[in-house]
DNA sequence: GGAATGTATAACTATATAGTCATAGAGTCA
DNA sequence: TGACTCTATGACTATATAGTTATACATTCC
């Protein structure tokens, strides 16, 4: 019968809904980018991505929480990394697929 | 240099979060685990992932917008397919990342 | 101790949206 | 035409959350 899918549980498709929300925010997104030069402090990222330094942790938090982010403290200044590299992958993932459409959708109406 | 990233525009992050935002609601994951066995109705849709009509038909409009869903009418009823099948890799490749994150996290508290 | 710096949090506002119920639209069939 | 079926939409409620401002907390340095 080839592959058999089986339907997944409320608490996995919850799970999976609750890692696509994570990313489903601009913001988020410019900070994981932003993380993808390597570790940076929270001040740092909050002057790349143009926002308070309030709101930076908040988003870092969740992206912490969520499993995305590694962190870590010296001192006074705390520093967050990317812990997951797949989310890159599937970030990337999506842009490509939002080009081939966008490039599809050019062709059409050339 | 090796690979150098260019920064994404504040359009295309929205575009990537907008995607990401669409996969963030589990009931919309269930419809498209529903049609993953093929075309099916509005109503039958309904009540495979139980729910309301209304409920279904407007996160259906949410999935056809956003590219993921083809839309066609028969007479009276109205059959929708996935129209995008790298959607399904991608939830794919989320629930294989949990699944390890949740493997993992069993193997230390062994 | 006290000032300065870096980060986190609490309170609040504004906005978005999932779900419900009622109803409109549109197609079919008698 | 009228009854019936299937889908879409409008109005509404409840809830979640992004962003802001002020402030607490913690660490370092004098």
């Amino acid at each position: 019968m080839g592959k058999q899918k089986r339907k997944m549980s409320d608490e996995g498709l919850q799970m999976v809904a609750g890692r696509f929300k994570i990313l489903s925010d601009p913001m988020r997104l410019r900070i994981l980018q932003c993380l993808e030069g390597g570790e940076q402090s929270v001040g740092s990222i909050a002057a790349e991505v143009e926002s308070t330094q309030p709101n930076v942790s908040k988003h870092l938090k969740t992206l912490q929480e969520g499993g995305l982010l590694t962190r870590r403290q010296e001192g006074n200044t705390v520093y967050y990394a990317i812990g997951d590299s797949s989310i890159i992958a599937l970030c990337d993932l999506v842009c490509q697929n939002l080009e081939e459409r966008a490039t599809r959708r050019a062709a059409i109406y050339r």
